[in-house]
DNA sequence: GATGAATGAGAATTCATTCAT
DNA sequence: TATGAATGAATTCTCATTCAT
């Protein structure tokens, strides 16, 4: 009996919790971390001030608890990859969209984030460390598996990985810049990149179209 | 006489407003807008903190003076532009690494701005309008001259401009992430775009599928 | 119940508006609005420096709530008015004596706020529109009627009103410039004004020329 | 010679000295002593903001400097007193008259010290001692010599004296608060008020006009 | 747990005053 | 004398955080 209550008590713990993430996300993207106050994300919230301080310690661990959803939604949706197949275009092309489809369904979350991850050394190595290495880390042997296979060409993975995570990246902040075709055709992207990339923009006789 | 004074007055000036900028940069660079107190600023610049206030009306103020030479920078090489000549592939190389030599002259500058370029909706709406924006107006003519002349494929122009801007502009990104290797090899990333982007990634003996 | 907290609540928010008023006036008083800090007030009040600013927006709005309680407390004794009754000069002292009753009672506060009402031309229309206006538009009248029914020569009315009004104002002045005389004999003013305005300094007997 | 020079320098001092005061005055009348600054009042005078400083130690003194200008020029009015003959009605509205133009004359210089005056405890004694008190110390014995002649009723002459300067002083607040009339009819309140205090209101029968 | 009044450290900004030129 | 750039003390106001109820 203590341990079913104590299980509803979690489970209302974490829906405040969660609560309260949804709406400093919310605040902090629509009006950047530093020019939010407590108050204005506990009255999005519903809340008084001091409650926001029962479920997080600090300003910081907001923004900190918004940094961990968004590696949930990504481990959360990783899974999928496995159960791409189809041929090499076809793999690349899924697995831009699963990607770009993560980062919009938490471009909120980014909007609130990516500004203070740049500016705050302690911050950028956390996600540098917990998110951006491990894919890298992850990809690198798989594209020079690739390369072994003689599916791509023999050029350096680890720069290649870079420039395809940097495009998708950049897309990102240019759609928090506020660049209208990066929201409108957000789902276009994929085939766009992929073609690119595998294939390159010049038109070689006899392989137009 | 007074018109000599007046220019070395205003020399004086001018070379006080960079100090302080330089400083700013620096600062901001380091710790961000927000956690940069006026009085380190002006520690760094070895002056006292009313007389930054000399030269600049706020501290919002400084950020767009940041900004402004920036965008300085980037017009005065724009005139390079021009002498490039050669093959497309040389053109295209050429083009990226003066891109990005700007990016890399300015890479502490833009440590600085962008975090709050991205999180304040009004230098985001300034930043996109005043530099992003002319980019894709003067170069989508040039990307459809070139399909004309087919010397590229028929691709959704403004698209392509877009991923790659944002490949650049992910790639700086990423060195502000701390990323070495964009740090490192940041001078050898033009050739490897260009080499991606221009021919892509297929092998083309045993082209997949 | 609730409403009865929030009726709680509602009487400890005045309470403490008021102890902060009163601090305000005491300090303003002595030291003027411009010499005052916000911590002198607080250290005043017993309070943190923060808390003033729960109850008001501004230093400014302290002056304005200073100002406010004095207009109250004007409005509240105002009624006695039509309780006088009895002979002229008997109206005339008691409506004198009531007056400076009311100054006497906010002398502190009108020291508090009389040199930044002269000074500051938003607080000056302020309270010439909202204070002194008033009882020249609802005494002339009076003093009309009174020239209509043969009681009073038939005087200028404005400028007569004028004249008495600035009697009193003035003696509130030398008051407040440290006149011993002005304080000490501050309840037998009203009786020599009246002696004076009713019946004139000359001697019947003997009257000059 | 070098006598002559000083001289020289001594009236090109006392000009620029007068040229400071004015401005400050004009300044100080309008956007009271604390929210002008000295470089608001350089700017006025058409000099640097050190220049001030020669002339004059520190922003009191400048308010030190506008009081004494006013002391002075009541000095140098008050010698008509003597002049003034006739019946004792016309020797009143001559005082009152000569009276309120020095305060005519110094308006702006009032409007600009008046409210320090009022709210700093040393300035409020300096102007009580130097100009208040002698007015009143003056005046008592010529008022008791008018009672022993029998010209005036046996009235207390300091309380009596200091209603009259009370009705000028407050005439004076009134006009600085914008009371329209006081300002247009100015000239029209010493007859006024001599009527008023002569005689008084009262109606009495075969007095009437 | 929830509340929101109170706290007080901290930051931007102003401006009287100084002083080298 | 005159200048005006530089100084830095002082002040208002904000807001993350605490804690009694």
């Amino acid at each position: 009996m203590t341990e079913k209550q104590d299980s509803i008590q979690a489970q209302l713990a974490a829906a405040r919790r969660n609560q309260i993430l949804d709406a400093a996300t919310e605040v902090f993207a629509r009006r950047g971390y530093h020019n939010t106050t407590i108050r204005q994300i506990a009255q999005q919230a519903g809340i008084a001030d001091g409650t926001v301080y029962i479920y997080f310690k600090t300003k910081t661990d907001l923004l900190l608890g918004i940094l961990n959803r968004i590696n949930e939604s990504e481990r959360r949706q990783t899974d999928l990859n496995q159960e791409i197949a189809g041929d090499f275009a076809g793999f690349f092309t899924a697995y831009l969209r699963y990607r770009m489809n993560v980062l919009e369904a938490n471009f909120q979350a980014f909007q609130a984030i990516l500004p203070d991850v740049l500016s705050n050394a302690e911050l950028r190595n956390h996600y540098y460390t917990e998110v951006v290495e491990p894919t890298f880390t992850l990809a690198v042997p798989v594209f020079q598996n690739w390369v072994e296979q003689g599916l791509i060409k023999p050029l350096d993975s680890a720069m290649t990985m870079r420039v395809i995570t940097s495009t998708v990246l950049g897309l990102l902040v240019l759609r928090m810049l506020g660049d209208p075709m990066a929201e409108s055709e957000w789902q276009r992207f994929p085939e766009a990149i992929t073609a690119l990339l595998l294939h390159g923009l010049v038109n070689k006789e006899g392989e137009s179209q």
